[in-house]
DNA sequence: GCTCGTCATAGACAGCCATCAATACAGGCG
DNA sequence: CGCCTGTATTGATGGCTGTCTATGACGAGC
């Protein structure tokens, strides 16, 4: 997973690990309540302005990574409190973290958003 | 990678791809605080196990529809509750509502659904 | 060793939120 | 009209959450 912290992403690791038939696809049947926790986490991470912001950057960035000292000077919040963020969305298993020296560089987990988009998406169909 | 972390391109990301769509892309560039704070309350709406089975059960209903008395007895939760969740999911423009005579039917918003995952896919890439 | 810079964690606190009970509103039916 | 049923709204409350300050942990370099 990332620099040292204990490896406890539930959320979509567990659900996505399943067979190709069984993902829960939140409107070909009523989904039961511990995916509907899951997901929950995942959205909820998703459902603040500050992450939103946060993936936006680190997406946006060319190569993908960017160190917290960047996203950081990008909002008008301390640095514990960008981490506190950074660390909600890891555990949502929507980025992760890796450690080069003195920096650490987060960047996006694709699978987890494009899961999460066709999730939506079907809901649609 | 420099030896010295200095103040990379951080806005200048964007702009690349100029093409039709303007709507809001969270990778593309990075987006502003008033989009975020637009999409946030969206995915907040969906950052709770209750409101995501409600998704799920008007979703998975077929005609699409389905009256507030089915959904309460769903949940081991009062009908004010239930009422709650559905008007922050409405407010989300996530569901919509018709009054038939004394049952009020819920239904989704495809256009909603299918707008968020869009957003998600593109921005696993 | 020591110090400095980067990031994470702990603890505290204010504001928000999910839930409930009580009440109000709306429509059908006598 | 009055009564009953189905929903929405109000007000209260306990728990969660976003933010801060203070501090700890890790790595680089003197």
């Amino acid at each position: 997973m990332s620099i040292q912290h204990a490896p406890r992403d539930l959320g979509l690791v567990a659900v996505t690990g399943l067979g190709a038939c069984t993902r829960p696809a939140l409107v070909s049947e009523p989904i039961d309540e511990s995916s509907a926790a899951a997901l929950a986490q995942v959205f909820k991470a998703l459902g603040d302005p500050v992450r939103l912001r946060l993936v936006s950057l680190i997406g946006a960035r060319q190569g993908g990574e960017v160190c917290v000292c960047d996203l950081t000077s990008a909002f008008a919040l301390t640095q514990p409190t960008i981490s506190h963020h950074l660390k909600i969305l890891r555990e949502a298993g929507l980025i992760d973290s890796q450690r080069r020296g003195t920096w650490v560089y987060y960047r996006l987990v694709p699978a987890a958003l494009e899961r999460m988009g066709e999730l939506l998406s079907a809901a649609a169909g």
